[in-house]
DNA sequence: GCACCAATCTGAACGCCGTCAAGATGGTCT
DNA sequence: AGACCATCTTGACGGCGTTCAGATTGGTGC
């Protein structure tokens, strides 16, 4: 019984590599990052506690792996946020509400995604490369009209980073939701917290005071 | 053999409680959060890996007293930065600073403090009362010379601590070390990331643009 | 068709973890 | 002295990450 599925499968189980992935998503949305147990998602995809070692070295390589999804799919996330206007300030604050929306629904993603980035002291490669981080670095820039010089694009960038993860993790906090409602949901307080950061003032508005 | 020591010692080993605590923050700093386990604690500490359910519940009301003094900390910190300079908009920037060179003097702390308040959807209460979150606001109130709403000055306060908290959480990632040599430091590069925040520019500035 | 190899998976084991129940220990109070 | 109770230890349970020997399977060369 080589292939049970019209699908041609490499080897015994077919795709394990992705199935293990797949179920480790699962276990993330469903039950959180406490419960993602290399056990139960090998449990989960219906092997033996073994087998996923031998396509990942170890647990920590598997959450690598769902970690670059996680890194593809917030990309995705904020093109799709820059593409919906052309008023290039606009696309500032969409890209900031897009991160952060990212976050607060794909929590245990986004966890996972810092987590490991921690662990090796280091974001991912594909970040700095063509990723997320340089589409906020080219709205930055094109704000700023190529009056910026390069230093001052590289650190509103991290600036602009700093503040969308940080708000990405307050967010959730439910000391904010009397201030949320107060606003008229949360979008309007995620918009009224970046208003407050007089984001990227510097480079835009560029008097020197 | 009631009392080894002159201290007044109300049980066996004397306060373990305190005890386990420190060797907590002892493991922390020495082998990082990973290797924080409750029997690690309880070996270092030189009791039975079941001691410590006499004085904490379980693994998560031993770190939540371990969050506890790490907020005490940072509030301390942030009120000598804060009392180092009399001009409110470098007291701004100074408080910046020390919240971010807390966190990077004392990563797993402040890692466990963050941990904590995630897995309780809620940062301490401490901090809305009296703590390091009012010295913020008091500051940026001082600033705003008050012409600010309250509804402004929380906002503000929230952008300064999501920033504040982000570039923490940054700082490490190496990617950024390049940049810091170029600005001459980690503390230079600090201030520049601060800058180009604009940080509390529209409480600060004002002008309606 | 068949033998063989390498890739893949299983089962059992190791040491670690958090936690709990039962019992030993030693202050404290009367 | 004796009772009491907080404290600590011992031993156990199930779950974890990981390893390893061996079984199973798919593809390759004859």
């Amino acid at each position: 019984m080589s292939t049970a599925t019209a699908e041609s499968r490499p080897y015994h189980h077919g795709d394990l590599s992705r199935a293990l992935i797949d179920a480790a998503r699962k276990i993330l949305e469903t039950e959180g990052p406490a419960a993602l147990s290399l056990r139960a998602v090998a449990r989960e995809a219906g092997v033996s506690p073994a087998a996923p070692y031998h396509h990942f070295k170890d647990k920590a390589e598997l959450l690598e792996a769902v970690a670059h999804e996680g890194w593809h799919e917030l990309d995705a996330a904020l093109s799709k946020a820059r593409g919906e206007t052309d008023n290039a300030r606009d696309q500032m604050t969409n890209l900031g509400v897009a991160y952060v929306c990212f976050a607060r629904d794909n929590p245990a993603l986004y966890r996972v995604m810092y987590d490991r980035s921690r662990d090796k002291d280091a974001l991912p490669d594909q970040l700095k490369d063509d990723g997320a981080y340089c589409q906020v670095r080219d709205t930055i820039a094109e704000n700023s009209g190529g009056r910026a010089t390069e230093i001052d694009l590289e650190l509103a960038t991290i600036a602009a980073w700093c503040a969308g993860h940080g708000l990405a993790e307050m967010i959730s906090f439910k000391q904010f939701a009397p201030l949320k409602d107060l606003l008229g949901g949360e979008e309007a307080f995620l918009r009224a917290v970046f208003e407050h950061l007089g984001m990227f003032a510097k480079v835009i508005d560029r008097d020197p005071a």
